[in-house]
DNA sequence: CCGGTTTGCTAAACCGGTTTGCCAGATCCA
DNA sequence: TGGATCTGGCAAACCGGTTTAGCAAACCGG
């Protein structure tokens, strides 16, 4: 009898209202190209039917989804509870939001990145952290979508917005050595993937090299057996720190990649029954809103991550509307050091050591 | 001369190849209804050209989207980096992507959710906290969209996923009951828009609910000028705590509803030279992964956020699949206490006020 | 050698809207 | 009164794919 309730469309309107596809449309869209008893009445009808227009059929022919698109190298059920990522996020959908538009995000799609990409109906790319590694970047960059980079190797060809990682490192490690360390251990971020070698253009060597240029100019060379890898987590921060105690390492300061990392290093300290800053020193990266209320407070460089959301957004948004990709732009944001609780001078041993 | 490089369109193909649309369509879709050698020879000349099928016109023809969205009442930029929700949307991550669907973020679009809903290209919606006070909740339920509600008022014809609110805040209250309190301040979060009321139906109103219950047990009546709200946030728990201070209570216990508000509670506490739990002890809500490495450990009630996202989820494929509506499912899932280090016995002045 | 099945491909309809070009009638002005 | 302009609305083309119905040639068994 009654069949299954369809979704009307614009044709059911028009017949029901006794005018054509196009007044329904217009009453929609311009109203005033159409007398104002018309568009009234229409409107009644479609409400009356429920009628309200086809998202996806307004996309086709407007040729635009006024909505952006988050890309990340990992799973999404990585990155939520990452508070990197969430301040990050938080940047974007306030920049997006400003302007009308929603948020999709991309992940690998069964593995692919690329085909992920290819079914995203999204104006626009914002790719964060994508080094020039990953094997499908070829694909992802012919895929035709403007596509803005954020901490990602600049491929110079696209826009990117990133910040000044090897003078915020740089700042750490002077930072350290102003205070009499001399003895340091650096915890570093994976590179995606588990890459066989730290990608020496990837935010992990950008850092790296800013420490080592620090080191160097005091006369310190850091060996490869000083600095360890693990996942950007508390939890990898833990580990990392307590491998290299294992390895026979006794830093007096700590250079971490990362907030997270850093954080997992003070609790794997305090396990080993020492205290920060009085016996090892531990600086962070990225100031992480937390970093306040870590006992004791961290000492970090800080990146503005929010802006740096926002303003990826804006470059996008800039794209898709000129169209214009000849000389694209490469936004560097400044990084400085945060002196909070986490730093102090080296303890009187590893004075005589140097010594 | 060189005309802007137009998107190569299926047509574009079919001419290069020689063949006609349906044959392109076939050699992505369905190639074995294609001869090898012609399915391959209409890949490679996809391929010169820069063919991938426009996702957009993909959609209007399946009738599906493969996404589905989330729908918050609040504004994108305040959830990303609200660690409840970070663990939720890990959930939601992790279910959706697991059956090959994307995400769609949707958040009010020039102040109106109905709108929002309206743009967004999703084959169904998770809403979570929308309570039956939102002023667009009916124009969101005849969208005509499949909707899973989420710590939202239940409509008993939509969908949903809750939580036991009420017996975990009993549980919480009755666990400070038995450590001897018998002063107690409750800190709730504030309704969404700063409804005039309460909701009583809402979360804050259910937990309250819990709260009265076990303390009206033990012949405690808990007053309204007992009960302070705000912003679910860290700082809002600090404005919270110091407030009631202000107006004069001195509770030996706090029940809080959320674990980010507990932690502005303690570090309220802390604020005015006291400790916890010696002095006032404090319960969160949810159990955060943060709420393990608080100084104290926080006691709260831990509640499976992350399954919560993921339950979310394959309720609302189901319903996309089957596209059964009769009988709609509501899935509660338990919550527990966990005892941390923030609660005590009451120190010793309370027990003879009490007396 | 002939009717029936299979194989390989295509023309046309369709998804649900927007937009262009045009027409009929009303209004205006000289 | 007659041509120009304006108003309100429509038919048809279009966005870029998928899918149905069907056709012609090749194949098959008897």
């Amino acid at each position: 009898m009654d069949q299954i309730a369809r979704r009307p469309r614009i044709a059911d309107v028009a017949r029901e209202a006794g005018v054509s596809k196009t007044a329904v449309s217009f009453a929609f869209n311009s109203p005033e190209r159409l007398s104002a008893e018309t568009a009234t009445r229409i409107r009644v009808v479609a409400d009356s039917l429920g009628y309200r227009p086809h998202p996806v059929a307004r996309m086709l022919t407007q040729r635009q989804t006024l909505t952006i698109g988050v890309l990340t190298p990992q799973a999404l059920a990585v990155i939520f509870s990452n508070p990197f990522f969430g301040a990050f996020n938080e940047g974007v959908a306030l920049a997006a939001e400003e302007f009308g538009y929603g948020l999709h995000f991309i992940s690998p799609l069964h593995g692919s990145l690329a085909r992920a990409i290819g079914r995203a109906t999204v104006d626009g790319v914002i790719a964060v952290g994508l080094s020039e590694g990953h094997p499908e970047v070829d694909q992802i960059r012919r895929a035709g979508v403007p596509i803005v980079l954020v901490d990602s190797t600049a491929l110079p060809d696209h826009p990117s917005v990133e910040i000044d990682d090897e003078g915020g490192a740089r700042a750490a490690a002077d930072h350290l050595l102003g205070l009499g360390h001399r003895d340091f251990l650096v915890i570093g971020v994976e590179p995606p993937q588990s890459a066989t070698q730290v990608d020496p253009e990837g935010v992990t060597g950008r850092r790296l090299r800013g420490y080592r240029a620090a080191l160097a100019a005091a006369g310190i060379e850091l060996g490869d057996d000083r600095v360890v890898v693990g996942p950007a987590s508390v939890e990898g921060g833990v580990a990392a720190l307590h491998r290299a105690w294992d390895d026979g390492l006794r830093p007096t300061a700590v250079l971490a990649m990362s907030d997270a990392m850093a954080i997992g290093a003070m609790r794997a300290i305090r396990e080993l029954r020492l205290a920060v800053p009085a016996d090892v020193s531990v600086v962070g990266f990225d100031d992480i809103d937390l970093a306040t209320h870590t006992d004791p407070p961290l000492t970090t460089v800080h990146q503005p991550i929010r802006r740096k959301g926002e303003e990826a957004v804006r470059l996008l948004l800039s794209i898709i509307d000129t169209h214009d990709v000849t000389k694209p732009e490469h936004r560097r944001l400044e990084t400085r050091l945060i002196v909070r609780g986490s730093t102090g001078h080296p303890p009187i041993g590893p004075v005589f050591r140097t010594a």
